[in-house]
Order: structure tokens, then C-alpha cells, then sequence
RNA sequence: GGUACUGUGUCCGAGUGGUUAGGAAGCGGUCUGCAAAACCGCGAACAUCGGUUCAAAUCCGAUCAGUACCUCCA
């Protein structure tokens, strides 16, 4: 049996990882707050999350994918949205906040999709769930462990012992806080608000009827809510970015295992920053990119995907369109390489299934399943299939070592690419066209296809076409 | 103020004590009707200063530089 290890924020160790249930795995992941473009940064951690589930898919789990959409709370940001008509309208007219919401729910969809991001099982939106988050709030006050003043309601630190467990160490709570408005009607500095009635942004267009008034849920309950709702009392693994752990991990762990009386994850993993220039991205700076922003400059989502892959999850990746443009180099010559091995005839496949036999193989399967099993270490899988694929190999096992590589990396280097009647017949037209040397004519037809976006390569084992 | 992390060639980055990481870019060459690709070869690095050791990019200490988090944050 195959075993990850995994690293476990929790504990600060490396952890093997034992599912809860047989071959089944809870898995959580914090999703976006849709109020704006997803950047890359952010992006980049999904991309981790995709690795953790098609790793486990390809060891045989079966994984239960819960990614909350958090549609509530502070949509009327005062970020500049620049010229977005939506946003600008939703301004105007309040009621259309909840379009706001879902123009960029879809939007970070269509991210997760041109990054070939499995999606979740369940897509969990806050606003679906605030009855739930109500009834959680409500047991948390029923057990001492929450309470409320002038409206909200604030969960209560010092009844929870853990607290500190997932940060490490305990800060100095008074000097950290000095730093912000001391909101007067929590007991203590540390607590945290389940409910807000009575919020210091009074124009909060999102609002629901609760025993405590008309108001809205704090950031933190919504996870705990939905994420016992869908996956129960005991949770194998629950992921997001290194940001989360200081405060909304942590106080997800007291919101849920005061209810639950006992651990409720076993393993908590986070995908650390990518910065721009050394520096975080953030709106605020003005230096983030989106998905849409670096195919203005040539580069398709896979070239970000190769790069984030090739940086270890837990290691801060610096993004600069130089690195993209290494990263695309890279890939679009691990692509060719898969079309050139795609290129063969496979009933030839067939015959050498049972190949894998030979040592060298065996050798280098061992070393990608070593390499994905500790920790999810994507750099050194690509360094192992590069070395695969220069090796003495024969293509056919090139190919299904690859194929099985990507099913991980999802690298999408098996794309199926389909000519039309007329473009096939072009094809033809220009290698008879060059057998018999007329270079003009062939030139020709190559730059019509090229207009169509199809490229000509010729080789030794004849010409290869790709769609671009 | 507190806590943590990081520093590797032109660039992105692996590498926790001894053997060329890898990729991109660059340079030289082979191949080719052209284009594109491919192939071969080349050079180049471990922030600084000490310490431990037969041996340090790796362990220890100090210094310098950078970053993040501390109730908006992937």
C-alpha cells in the first residue's frame, strides 16, 4: 500500500496520512471571496489543492471535495474596481450586490477550468448556508462558549485551550492589538465575532434576520458551518493559503471543536505566497496579475501552471514574466515531446503493455510515486521525467510514463487536436507540393494554415502539425 | 513590538555533510529547400564573517538583506 506523507501544519511535522475512512477522503479547501478577479496568487494555491486530489485519485482514494464560495461580508469594498461596469452598477444600485457575487463566482470558475483545476464535488456558497451558521452560533452560545453584546456576537477565546495549537506559539495578544480599533464590546481582545448586528460598516448590503438582529455572519463560522454540514464530525484533510492559519484556521479549529469535544482535522496543509518583485500581491499595490493578464502577453494558462508546479507548494514562488517565460519554454518542449510520442500508431502500444517490467522503468516509477508521495514534491516529479525522457526508453514507455505523470501535473500534454476536412486535405497538397519542390506553393499553404492557427513542423519522421 | 520564513549562476528553481540537479536564456556546432523543432558541446552559483568536521550550499553562531503574518487577505 501506498502511503503519503504529508506536512502537517498542525503538529509542525511530517505526518502519514491515514484516512479516516477506508480509501475515502474528507478533503476542505477555503475558497475565494467573490468580489473580485481571482489574481495568480491566489490561483496558485488552488493549484496545489488540484495536485493534493489528483495525487490522492491516482493512489485509489476516493475524495470528497468541499471549496466554499464566500459571498457574503465585505462586498462593498473600498478597493478601486477600476472600469468594471458591474461593480460600478452595483454601486449605484444596491440590490444587484448579490450579481456581483456570482459575475465573479463565474469568472473564478472560468479560471479554475482554463487552469484544468478538478472542480470540487461540492461548491458550498455562505449564502446558501446562513440558517446553518445561525444554528452553530446558537449551540456555541448554548455551551458557554460564545456570546452576545448590543446585537453581536463574539466567540470567546479563553474558554478554548487549543487556541494557539495551529499558530505554534503564543503572541503577545495586547502588543499585536495596539494596532487596530479595539472594537468595545468584546470581552477580551482575542475574541472573535460569529455575528455581526451591530457592525462598524453600518451600509453592509448583505443582511439576514438572526436571534440577535438583523445582521450578517463573521468570516470564520461560515467554514465551520458548512464544512461539519458536509463532511461530518471528523475531517481528514483541510487546506488553504499560510495566511489562513494565524486567524481564520485557528479559529475555525475553536468554533468546531468546541461543538465537537475533539480534534476535528487530522491534517491541515497550506500553499505559501506567490510574490511579485519580493513583495505579496495585493490590490492595494497595484501589482497583481490575473489569468487574463498574462494571456494578454502571450502566455496560455498552462505556462502558469508549469511554473507554479515546478516550485514546491510550500516554498514562496517569485513571479516575474522572465520565470513565465522559462516556464513556457519548458513546457511547450514537453508538449512536442508528447506529440511526437502521441504521433505513433497505437496498436504498437498494445503490444508492449506489459512492459514495465524492466528495471530502469521500475526505477523510474519509483521515483515519481516517491516524489508525489512525499509532501507532493512536483519539482523533483519534473526533474525525474525529464531524465525519463532523455533516457534510453523506448517511446511507447516514454509516452505511458508521461501520461501517467500528467494525470497528476495536469499538464493537459494529451489534449486531443482535431483538422478539418479541408485543413488534412492541405496538408497533403503541401507534401506533395514538396516532394516535387515546389517550395512556393507549400509555403503557401503552410502560411493559410498558419492563419487557421495550425503550425507545420517538418522531421525526420514527417510532418507534425499543432494547433495554437 | 511579537512571531515565522527566505537568501543558490543572467532568470526560475532542486539540493540537509562527500558524486554535473533540472529547465529557461546565452555562446559554439550538427541537421534542414525555407521555417520550426531536434540533437551535440560550452561556460557560469551557493548573502557576509566566524565555528564544528578529513570534508559545509547543507550543521552551529553572528551579521546583513528581504518577505510574510498579528481579526480584509490564497
Amino acid at each position: 500500500m501506498f502511503q503519503f506523507l504529508f506536512y502537517n501544519t498542525l503538529k509542525k511535522e511530517y505526518n502519514w496520512f491515514n484516512p479516516i475512512r477506508l480509501g475515502k477522503v474528507s478533503l476542505y479547501t477555503c475558497g475565494p471571496t467573490v468580489y473580485n478577479y481571482a489574481h495568480i496568487g491566489n490561483l496558485r494555491t488552488y493549484m496545489f489543492e488540484d495536485v493534493l486530489k489528483r495525487g490522492l485519485e491516482f493512489f485509489g482514494y476516493q475524495v470528497c471535495h468541499v471549496l466554499n464560495i464566500t459571498d457574503v461580508g465585505h462586498l462593498e469594498s473600498n478597493h478601486d474596481f477600476g472600469d468594471d461596469k458591474l461593480v460600478l452598477a452595483a454601486k449605484k444600485e444596491k440590490r444587484k450586490v448579490f450579481e456581483v457575487a456570482t459575475y465573479y463566482e463565474n469568472k473564478f470558475f472560468e479560471d479554475l477550468r482554463s487552469l484544468n483545476i478538478l472542480l470540487p464535488n461540492i461548491k458550498s456558497k455562505a449564502t446558501d448556508h446562513i440558517n446553518l451558521m445561525i444554528e452553530l452560533i446558537s449551540a456555541l452560545i448554548r455551551a458557554g462558549y460564545a456570546y452576545e453584546n448590543s446585537g453581536n456576537v463574539y466567540f470567546r477565546v479563553s474558554t478554548f485551550k487549543r487556541y494557539f495549537d495551529l499558530i505554534g506559539n503564543q503572541f503577545d495578544i495586547d502588543k499585536a492589538f495596539n494596532r487596530i480599533d479595539i472594537d468595545t464590546l468584546k470581552k477580551d481582545n482575542r475574541d472573535f465575532v460569529l455575528w455581526f448586528s451591530n457592525s462598524k460598516y453600518p451600509n453592509q448590503l448583505m443582511k439576514w434576520k438572526s436571534p440577535w438582529g438583523i445582521g450578517f455572519p463573521g468570516w470564520h463560522i461560515e467554514c465551520s458551518a458548512m464544512a461539519l454540514f458536509y463532511l461530518g464530525r471528523k475531517l481528514d484533510i483541510h487546506c488553504g493559503g499560510i495566511d489562513h492559519i494565524m486567524v481564520h484556521h485557528t479559529n475555525e479549529i475553536a468554533q468546531s471543536e468546541s461543538i465537537l469535544q475533539h480534534q476535528w482535522a487530522n491534517i491541515w496543509m497550506h500553499g505559501d505566497f506567490l510574490t511579485h518583485e519580493n513583495n505579496k500581491m495585493a490590490k492595494s499595490m497595484n501589482n497583481f496579475f490575473t489569468l487574463k493578464d498574462l494571456e494578454k502577453e502571450g502566455f496560455k494558462s498552462e505556462h502558469f501552471r508549469f511554473l507554479c508546479i515546478s516550485v514546491h507548494y510550500r516554498h514562496r514562488l517569485n513571479f516575474s514574466f522572465q520565470a513565465l517565460l522559462g516556464a513556457k519554454s519548458s513546457y511547450e518542449k514537453l508538449l512536442s515531446i508528447a506529440k511526437s510520442l502521441n504521433s505513433n500508431n497505437d496498436k504498437k502500444i498494445d503490444l508492449v503493455k506489459n512492459s514495465f517490467s524492466s528495471n530502469m522503468i521500475k526505477m523510474y516509477l519509483k521515483q515519481l510515486q516517491n516524489a508525489i508521495l512525499f509532501d507532493l514534491d512536483t519539482p523533483k516529479m519534473i526533474n525525474v521525467l525529464w531524465e525519463v525522457l532523455k533516457s534510453s526508453l523506448c517511446r511507447y514507455e516514454k509516452k505511458r510514463i508521461l501520461k501517467l505523470c500528467d494525470k497528476i501535473l495536469g499538464l493537459n500534454l494529451f489534449n486531443e487536436q482535431f483538422l478539418t476536412l479541408s485543413q488534412k486535405e492541405k496538408i497533403e497538397k503541401r507534401q506533395n507540393a514538396r516532394i516535387e519542390k515546389k517550395w512556393e506553393l507549400a509555403d503557401e499553404l503552410r502560411k493559410e494554415l498558419q492563419k487557421e492557427r495550425v503550425f507545420l513542423r517538418d522531421t525526420v519522421q514527417g510532418t507534425q502539425w499543432y494547433i495554437n
